[in-house]
DNA sequence: CGTATATACTTCACTAGTGTAGTATATAAA
DNA sequence: TTTATATACTACACTAGTGAAGTATATACG
């Protein structure tokens, strides 16, 4: 009982450490991005100009890890940061069009990733999957 | 489509992640071992004595992250780590007395994590999960 | 037997995160 | 207006992984 949530845990560990080591492989031959910069550059991309904390809380992490992660994708000009004019503190981070092609590039680099996830779990079971994922983390949001 | 396949890898990621970040905190408060010390400890604990290269198979990990693994465990106390007989390239490590016991203590530390898990699932989707999950684990072997 | 190749581990440079402490600017309270 | 507190970001030491190159020992082949 406890013991299998136990490996729940472990063995969603792992399958995300899998799917993470096979999609950097794919995404950094294809495009030059790992996925942890395409997740960050979605979000800069789609949400305009946003501020470093911003982007940290989309993917809920630390600004620190932001700080670092913002000057990477700077220093391989996929954003560009600007001072914000509302708050002296605060920057603004947008997509450079190096970067918006390099992201579109990422789409058709998750075969192996889709194909593995469709070959485990029905179709209707992908949709309760997602459902339960997400109420995961609202459930250790809410806890908090 | 594809786009909810996306979403499903980027969703498995920060639950991982969150996940994580959540036992690690309660993990080190609990014993003082962080989930990925206890995911070692744990292989080396209950096969015996084994050598790193059979560790880092059993966590789908590289040699060389075992490498450094070990050094912080055995500097920890946790583990040790003697010159295997029959292969004098080979390690065999091995849990000490303070490794088992930590590792006793980490049982009790995965409430918050259980119960996320199972507000968020019935009881019959998590076997079910756990199926599509070594499925998603072996797929990704295959296709290798 | 010697030689080629495979294997077990190490080292190094790198990405990517945490957590804590610090700086500078904003905002609210006296 | 001054002062206290909150906020946006940075710096640093740490854990934890990859991947490539190197060392030393095993093993298999001629």
């Amino acid at each position: 009982m406890s013991a299998a949530k136990h490996r729940i845990y472990f063995l969603i560990q792992r399958v995300a450490h899998r799917l993470k080591t096979e999609a950097d492989a794919s995404l950094t031959e294809a495009c030059g991005l790992t996925t942890a910069q395409a997740a960050t550059l979605t979000i800069i991309a789609s949400d305009g100009p946003v501020t470093q904390k911003y982007v940290a809380s989309a993917l809920a992490q630390r600004e620190s890890a932001m700080t670092a992660m913002a000057s990477r994708l700077l220093k391989a000009g996929y954003i560009r940061r600007t001072q914000s004019k509302r708050d002296a503190r605060a920057w603004e981070l947008s997509a450079t069009k190096a970067g918006s092609e390099a992201l579109s590039k990422t789409r058709t680099s998750f075969q192996r990733i889709n194909h593995a996830l469709d070959s485990s779990f029905e179709p209707d079971e992908i949709e309760r999957l997602q459902e339960g994922l997400s109420a995961v983390l609202l459930a250790l949001e809410d806890g908090e």
